[in-house]
Formats: structure tokens, C-alpha cells, sequence
DNA sequence: TTGCAGTGACATGTATACAATAGAAAGCTA
DNA sequence: TAGCTTTCTATTGTATACATGTCACTGCAA
């Protein structure tokens, strides 16, 4: 077999929960899917096993897998840490970056102030965030950036809207954090990553706010 | 079984590389380490996968599992990676930790201004930093940065000398991180801790200093 | 001597059977 | 009926056999 089953179930599953069709809670049984993927138990455990490591799975009742459930403590949590390795990053980028690679951030910057597309938009958005972490220069914390998105997927599956009031002050912030690189301010270009990647989920301090006190326990 | 043979592997496996007794390069043979542990392959191989996305082993020659090596290079991106966290924890911790917390801060800082056994002036220094990593509030960054910590294990296990000269500079240092966290200044904190960690793993950069270009491939 | 195809061995990948465990539900007793 | 014990079942944990794949080595031919 060219490809080992294990990794493609891996993927198939991570794919079902980031397209919303494996929801939080949802189980994941061994020999269920086994049947589903026409395969044995054993590949599958392997995925299982893989997902729990990568925090999209989780323990339920009697041991059995179950889709990750976050409580909106923890999704805080994960979004400040994703916000301040982006920061780090990007305070690395602008001391590191290539003079290409500030060109090319620029033109992508110039991209999406053309861009009235939501989608298109947010495939701009990737590209400049991609370039910030290439030019940091460090695929440790680029990649521990990888794995904290991924852990976001079933929430961002479930919650997350493209929002058109959103396109025009992250267009703002992306020409402030492309000046601070340019200038290769690393102080500022952290500040400014920071508070871009804050209010990109403002909408989680909305949901954590509207929040009753006493409704506490895992919800997404 | 009360605990899990995959479990107690994986745990006995690691303890092994911090010894020391697990050199890198070294090969991981699922039957072979069952016979040792006198169990099937079937836990073994679940803890070596466990191991590889730890990044602690890796594929060798015919897809079998060694203990990873790294290179220099590989090793500098995780040592600023670690400090880079551990930087953003201390910053944090900076605006949030407890009046009891930061009152413990400084009695461990005294304990370790009274120490001068380097092994017991060790374990007061992780204390430091437990601290540190606890008063952040932040699970993720702080498991993040543990998670890479495991990951340095093999090359201190057989690099690391507890060296008298540094805990001289390494209590100035931690005073000077304690003062910026009760001013609760937190780009002072950051900056300390920040060069505070670039130190401690000074000998890396001797160690890089000393390759000559062309020994490329990895060391460690 | 060099290049290449065939072959063999070693290590992992997968399938399947059986064991163990942990909840849930049923039943029993005060 | 509350609380405890027992039993039962769903699900994972482990053992073992077989399949697959990769690399090294051999032997032959140009």
C-alpha cells in the first residue's frame, strides 16, 4: 500500500470536523468506523490515538473516543496562546525577513485592499500570515503555531462567519503590522499582531460574555 | 492491567533517553523492545508512534525507528523557540500573578541566593519557573513549552554540565526577572527572561562556533 | 569493473481473535 | 425507596499471524 491507512483515516477525520460533519462530542468507535473505512481496528486506533495527541479527541464513557469538547475557558486559552506565538513570530519576522519577502508581503497587503470578496479575502489573509511565518525563521514555533489552529477547527467549523465589517479593519491592521516589519520595529510589529489577532476572535469574548456563570462545563 | 503497557513503555522509554542509555541514532525494534519488556508489539508500537510526535524518535533506514537526532540547527530553533515561550509566559505572569504567588516568587528567589549545592540550586530553579509558568494562566502555552522541553532530553542527557560559573549570573538574572514581575512591567520581564534563557544555553553557541561549515548532517 | 535485475531478510503495516475494564442497568436488601 | 452489590455489555487493550515494503546483497551481463 502506497499510502498507510492510518494517516489517510487521520486525515479524512480531521476533514470531517473541520467541514462540521463530526460535531463535539460526537463518538468515534474503533470498530465503527473500521466498518466505515473498510478496514480493521487497527489502523484506525492509530488515527484515534493520533487525534487525542493532536487534542481533537477525547475520552468519554467507558474509555471510548469521543470528538473534543472545548469549554470557552479553554478556546480562550488556546486563542491567547495562538495570538502570542503569531506575535512572537511576526516580532521575529521583522527582524529576519528578506528584502523579498517584504516585498512580497506588501504586494500581498496591496492584493487584499483590492479584494471585496470574503473568500477571496480570506485566502489573501493566509498568504500574509503564511509569509510572517516563513520569515521568522524558526519551524519549531511555526509549526506549534500549525498545531494550536488545527486544535480550533471544530469550533471554527461550527462558529466562525466570514464577516464583511471585519474585512475593512483587518485591512488596517495587516498595513500596520506590514509597516512595523518594514521598519523592522520588532516591539511594535508584536503589538500590533497581537491586538490584529484579539480582535479577529472578538466574537469568542462575545460568546464568553453572554455566558451565564453558573452554565459551566464543556460546550463546543 | 491497571495501567496501560503502552503507557509505562512510552514513559520507561523516555526515562531511558534522559539517562542517557538511549544515545540518539539509536534503533527502536518493535519485537526486539517487546521481548525486552515481555509484552507483544502492539503496545510497543503504539508508544513508538507516541515517541515520533513527540519528536523523540524518527525514521531510519527501512522505516525503522531511532532515536531522533538533531542537528545544530535544528537545536538552536528549539532552544529560542522554549525561550521565546517561556518569555511570553513570564510576561504574562507579569500582569497576573497573585500577591501570594509573587510573594512566593521571592522567597524561592532567597532559597536560591542561599544555595550553593549546583544539584539542589537546580531543583530551586525549576521551582522558579513553575512558578512562572503557573502564574501565566495559561495551560496551553505552558504545556507547549514542557512539550519541547521533552525534546531537548536526549542532547542534555548527554551534553548538559551543571556548571558553578552560571549560578552566579543565573541568580542576578532571576532577581532582575522577579523585579520586572513585582513591577508588573511586562516588556521588562520579557526581555529579562528572554536573555535569561539565551545564557543558560550559551554552550550551544560555542558548540556551533566550533563546526566547521562543511560538517553538516546530524549530531546530536 | 560497473550497472542492473532478482532475491532475500528485516522491520513495519494490517487483520483478527481474545482479554480486560469500566459504566450502566438490573436486582437485592435493609 | 435508598443504597449497595451483581451482572452484563459496549468498547478499548493486547496477542499473534500474516501482508507489505524497503533496502542490501548477490550474481550476471555488458
Amino acid at each position: 500500500m502506497a499510502i498507510r491507512a492510518a494517516d489517510s483515516i487521520f486525515e479524512t477525520l480531521i476533514d470531517e470536523i473541520m467541514a462540521g460533519q463530526m460535531v463535539p462530542g460526537e463518538p468515534l468507535v474503533e470498530q465503527t468506523l473500521a466498518e466505515q473505512f473498510g478496514v480493521s481496528r487497527t489502523p484506525v486506533r492509530e488515527a484515534l490515538h493520533r487525534l487525542e495527541q493532536a487534542c481533537l479527541a477525547e475520552r468519554g464513557a467507558r474509555r471510548a473516543f469521543v470528538v473534543r469538547r472545548m469549554a470557552p475557558e479553554d478556546l480562550a486559552e488556546l486563542f491567547e496562546a495562538t495570538g502570542e506565538i503569531e506575535s512572537t513570530l511576526a516580532a521575529l519576522a521583522a527582524k529576519r525577513m528578506s528584502e523579498i519577502e517584504r516585498r512580497k508581503l506588501e504586494t500581498v497587503l496591496d492584493e487584499g485592499d483590492a479584494c471585496d470578496d470574503p473568500a477571496a479575502y480570506s485566502e489573501i489573509n493566509s498568504r500574509f500570515h503564511e509569509i510572517i511565518k516563513s520569515g521568522a525563521r524558526n519551524s519549531i514555533l511555526a509549526s506549534t503555531l500549525d498545531e494550536l489552529n488545527l486544535r480550533t477547527l471544530a469550533w471554527r467549523a461550527a462558529n466562525f462567519r466570514e464577516d464583511s465589517r471585519r474585512l475593512a479593519s483587518s485591512r488596517v491592521e495587516h498595513r500596520g503590522i506590514t509597516q512595523a516589519i518594514l521598519s523592522q520595529d520588532a516591539d511594535t510589529t508584536r503589538r500590533q499582531m497581537c491586538s490584529h489577532v484579539a480582535s479577529s476572535y472578538i466574537v469568542l469574548s462575545d460568546i464568553l460574555a453572554r455566558r451565564s456563570p453558573d452554565r459551566s462545563g464543556p460546550q463546543f
